[in-house]
DNA sequence: ACAGAATCAAATTAT
DNA sequence: TTGATTCTGT
């Protein structure tokens, strides 16, 4: 790598990039080269100052966006020492780190990593209640004081309101049924990792001298704990360089603080502050737009954008009828853009604030043959299928694993039914043991029917075939082989026959299974993973991944959350309503008051976030009416729309209002056809 | 233990 | 309207 690299960046980038003298913060307004700038860093540090590729350290929030720094960097770099980089989600760094050293805080290195899904059954089973909101809130305060590392006795001091002191009764509760089931939740994989360097002098010392420079992307999604985690590993030396953007803070609601860019400030005195202002992205009428927009949030650092591109299409605001007409106008306008401008599918984003909105749209598109990718929506790891399997694996990793076990020993039925479970759930309990090894003692097998009892040995017998090879060192693990004898053993294939409604749906769950196993042989065979690594790992991982290296020509729809640090040609925001898009949650909730105008604030940087994926052209579509629960309600179009600069258009007259939906659709059709 | 019928609630955002 | 969960009977 030679200064090649830094011909056409701009000097902020370069100033970003060759700072090595002590902790920097690089503020990256959207579009600013903000990537290519990580990407630079690294390889600089690598090839032009002597560090170890092993030594440097990069986080990021997704695996997308760790996967993608990667590939770059192969290209900069070459394979091998790419390789040798350390670039990961925080939260697999975070299951790394525990793994190496799970006894420094109580763990057995064979933990679990337990997803929303089963953390939601696990609250679930410890208060006896049907009410999902209850649920969601206990579990959304308890993550909240996981990521400000507020322990449960800590917490039971704070506790205040009613909901905060529903959720301290849990938190006590929920985190020890955590432990005995040598299982972690996702947010633990940042509060354990962090505790443990905070409490063992010596496991922070390794981990000190391991990184030597440290990169975390996206800055101003940190949380507390995340802060801490950064602050613990970096040590004194302090080399690291934070890049993000106060203005494109979006996660709040998880406890992201982007008060964390300002505390770098005051907790690093010498702390090197470098501006990116220039957009390469987009043209100057979407950043005024978006400038415009943003200027109506208190501002924790001054940043102006600016681009070259010139002023290019204008914005567009359309009003329409409700959702269907929406998602039809967008999929034809769409598609008549493609032709008018002779771009590709993959040009184009319909990007929206929940992922329900995608449903129509999708439809639209379907009808129109318009080829489409959902990004987001981790469906894939969500199907019934998938997590039956995936319980199988886990128990094996970890014997400890009590809802795996349950999950295991029903699915697919073999005569072990809730009677049994709770006799043995109540034997296990006495005795501290885990369900697993209950299973196996002579004491709990006395008190259960003979019938289920012997359903019971064969299960457990059939399941510790495996277990002594599930335990083998990591490389000598066969686990394509394990992985086709045990769905072999179980008959997974014959039981999704028999429990599908016909034998189409049973081919497609038969075939998500076998590309879960797919994906878990490639894995195992290109990263000497065994089994317990691979299984640790599923949780944190997406479809993306599944999707593979060659992305077709499709237009991608995203949620907003989904659509940060991507780009697109031309945009389409959907359901740019009031309450929608600044949404507005329920008025009767005690707890909404706190921070009205901090969440307007936060729905505000949603909006730029939108806005700011455009390079080219924005469109934004709104619906007058929309069903909502059963009933059709009026809607307003959003304030974002004033806020912006904008009016909205004089709607296109509509000569097509009289036509049904389908009417209207086959005419649109035909008018596409037509040459104009 | 399990399958079908009745009832009920529904709407953030995601590692 | 759906979709999911709970109840009931075998």
């Amino acid at each position: 790598m030679t200064t090649s690299q830094f011909l056409d960046m701009n000097p902020a980038q370069q100033q970003a990039v060759r700072y090595l003298d002590g902790p920097s913060l690089v503020l990256a307004g959207a579009g600013s080269g903000k990537t290519r700038v990580i990407i630079s860093k690294i390889a600089y540090l690598v090839n032009q100052c002597a560090y170890q590729p092993g030594s440097v350290f990069a986080v990021t929030f997704t695996n997308k966006a760790a996967l993608e720094m990667r590939e770059r960097l192969q290209k900069l770099l070459g394979a091998q020492k790419a390789e040798e980089l350390n670039i990961s989600t925080f939260h697999s760094l975070g299951v790394r780190m525990l793994r190496e050293n799970a006894q420094a805080v109580g763990l057995k290195a064979r933990f679990s990593v337990m997803d929303a899904q089963d953390c939601f059954a696990l609250v679930q089973s410890l208060v006896a209640t049907t009410d999902k909101a209850r649920l969601k809130a206990v579990m959304q305060q308890i993550s909240l004081w996981k990521n400000a590392l507020i322990d449960p006795d800590q917490a039971a001091g704070l506790a205040k309101t009613a909901r905060e002191l529903d959720a301290v009764r849990l938190y006590h509760s929920y985190q020890a049924s955590l432990r005995a089931y040598q299982a972690v939740d996702f947010d633990d994989l940042i509060v354990l990792p962090c505790q443990m360097l905070v409490n063992e002098p010596s496991v922070r010392e390794r981990w000190q001298n391991r990184v030597r420079y440290l990169l975390i992307d996206e800055y101003q999604d940190t949380n507390a704990c995340q802060y801490q985690l950064v602050r613990q590993l970096t040590g004194a030396r302090a080399m690291f360089t934070a890049v993000g953007d106060d203005d494109q803070a979006i996660y709040g609601w998880r406890g992201a603080t982007m008060e964390n860019l300002a505390l770098l400030e005051q907790d690093y005195p010498q702390l090197k502050l470098i501006k990116l202002e220039q957009n390469y992205r987009s043209t100057q009428t979407i950043l005024t737009a978006a400038n415009t927009l943003i200027t109506r949030n208190p501002k924790l650092f001054e940043k102006q954008l600016w681009s070259e591109l010139g002023n290019g299409e204008a914005i567009t605001v359309s009003r329409l009828e409700g959702e269907l007409e929406q998602a039809q106008a967008v999929a034809i306008r769409l598609s008549a853009a493609r032709t008018e401008k002779r771009a590709q599918w993959r040009d184009f984003a319909v990007l929206y604030r929940s992922n329900q909105q995608a449903r129509m749209m999708e439809q639209a598109l379907r009808d129109l043959r318009i080829p489409y990718t959902v990004s987001g929506g981790q469906s894939f790891f969500d199907k019934a299928e998938v997590r039956d399997v995936l319980a199988y694996l886990r128990l094996l990793a970890n014997e400890y694993d009590d809802p795996a076990f349950i999950r295991a020993a029903t699915t697919p039925r073999r005569g072990i039914g809730q009677t049994t479970l709770q006799t043995l759930g109540e034997y296990a309990a006495k005795r501290h043991l885990s369900l697993f090894a209950a299973a196996q003692e002579q004491g709990a097998q006395s008190v259960i029917q003979p019938k289920q009892r012997e359903a019971l040995a064969s299960f457990v017998g059939f399941l510790q075939r495996f277990a002594s090879r599930a335990s083998k060192p990591a490389g000598q693990q066969p686990v394509a082989g394990l992985l086709d004898e045990l769905m072999a053993g179980i008959d997974y294939e014959h039981y999704l026959y028999d429990v599908s409604a016909d034998d189409r749906a049973a081919r497609v769950r038969w075939q998500n299974v076998l590309d879960l196993l797919d994906w878990l042989k490639t894995r195992a065979a290109d990263s000497d993973w065994g089994l317990t690594e691979l299984v640790q790992h599923i949780a944190l991982v997406t479809m993306l991944e599944r999707q593979g290296d060659q992305s077709p020509d499709a237009v991608t729809l995203s949620t907003l959350h989904a659509a940060k640090g991507l780009e697109f040609a031309h945009v389409y925001l959907i359901g740019i309503e009031e309450g929608l898009l600044p949404h507005l949650g329920r008025e009767s909730d005690d707890e909404v008051l706190i921070g009205s105008a901090q969440r307007i604030e936060e729905e505000r940087r949603l909006m730029y976030v939108g806005i700011t994926r455009a390079r080219r052209s924005l469109h934004l579509t709104w619906c007058a009416r929309r069903r909502r629960g059963g009933q059709d309600h009026a809607c307003e179009v959003s304030r974002f729309v004033a806020e912006m600069g904008l009016e909205e258009q004089p709607s296109v007259a509509d000569p097509n209002a009289s036509l049904t939906p389908k009417g209207r659709l086959d005419m649109l059709r035909a008018m596409l056809t037509r040459p104009s």
